[in-house]
DNA sequence: CTCCATGAACTGAACTGTACAGTACTGCCA
DNA sequence: TGGCAGTACTGTACAGTTCAGTTCATGGAG
């Protein structure tokens, strides 16, 4: 599929907004191509000339998020590496990786693929490992490098895969049924704070 | 509505069995009822005497499934409360908890009501309500009892629902994204001895 | 015991209404 | 002159209904 369309404005990441909004507003089934052309203003015939069916809407609307949540930062994970003291900095992480998963938007994201796993299979399966994998390449790095100054010690992708579920379980498991509320900041850090005790308490050393 | 139809043949369980699985095979959406009704060799006419719309039928499925689970017992509980070897007879009944909240038609389950928690709402907190609690009612009264005994210790609560998910995020979260596949017992036996490990390294005492 | 009347529950198949993805067409504006 | 908006249209899929007729249990009459 090429992208030699659109000569004079780039419509299409203008039409994948409007999708991805009412998409995640409506789920797959209920949104429909009409709502998304008025919302991205444009017509229902230059829609399709993008995107020739409502699929491969839905598909490039997720493969663009995919693609999007590859190119966060990893944020103070050289900081931590060096950490003098290890709970206080492994829980100001803790919190702020929490706090960046579960936003309102990817939650509802994540919902939606699952919702459509069985329409989308290839997607689903992508979403999955490309957003886990992530994640655990994050945390393996970084226990690795704290493994090699003494400071945890075990097997390190049993710990990632551990660390990451303690963190993320509850709240993904909330938002699966009930997608409207977002839980309360104060209540996620004291859930990381839990974590980070647990997997010290497990995996720390010194 | 009264119970008073069907004088001869009790068609309301027949009915409901071919919903499930209809609707565990097609999801919500792509389940027809003229399929429900062929499956459950019934004329539509019939089925719609006993359930007026397809909505209704589907609460009824998910209503039953919640109820059946409520009545499964709780196993070697008592033994375990009362073990001369923790570390063993915790892997054990881990590895059987996980085997069982993992069954492959109640994994499709919690997908399809996630799935459908838009337009079920009640329903869906229902379902992650009730099994969350039974799940943590269970681990907390066996804790409690080993806390007594001296063989773990910290807070309770917390360490019920980070037991929970150390042993069930990963199986909930590959069925989500990939519906087909079901987790082999081996690796799920291992990943429940990971899980002791951790927490018994986090809460154990002796 | 046999026969038929009665009525409830059921079947099968055709039908209705609606919602919506995708298309065709007309005219506008650059 | 070519891309686009606006709108009306087509085709289809499917929940729910209607209807004409069948099965079967009961029960009373002969």
């Amino acid at each position: 599929m090429e992208r030699a369309r659109g000569r004079g404005a780039p419509k299409e990441p203008l039409i994948l907004d409007a999708a991805r909004t009412v998409f995640l507003r409506r789920g797959f089934g209920a949104a429909g191509v009409d709502e998304i052309a008025a919302l991205a203003a444009i017509s229902k015939v230059t829609l399709y000339k993008y995107f020739p069916s409502k699929e491969l809407l839905f598909s490039a609307v997720v493969q663009r998020d995919i693609e999007r949540a590859e190119r966060v930062s990893d944020g103070h994970l050289d900081t931590l590496a060096a950490t003098t003291d290890l709970p206080r900095d492994l829980r100001a992480f803790a919190r702020e990786f929490v706090a960046t998963v579960t936003g309102p938007d990817l939650l509802r994201m994540r919902r939606l693929v699952a919702a459509e796993a069985e329409r989308f299979p290839d997607l689903a399966r992508t979403w999955d490992e490309r957003g886990r994998r992530r994640g655990l390449d994050t945390l393996r790095r970084l226990f690795g490098d704290l493994a090699e100054r003494g400071l945890v010690a075990g097997d390190l992708d049993v710990a990632a895969e551990q660390f990451l579920w303690l963190l993320l379980a509850a709240p993904f498991n909330e938002s699966l049924f009930t997608p409207a509320a977002t839980p309360a900041p104060r209540d996620l850090d004291a859930h990381a704070d839990a974590a980070v005790a647990t997997f010290l308490a497990a995996y720390g050393r010194k």
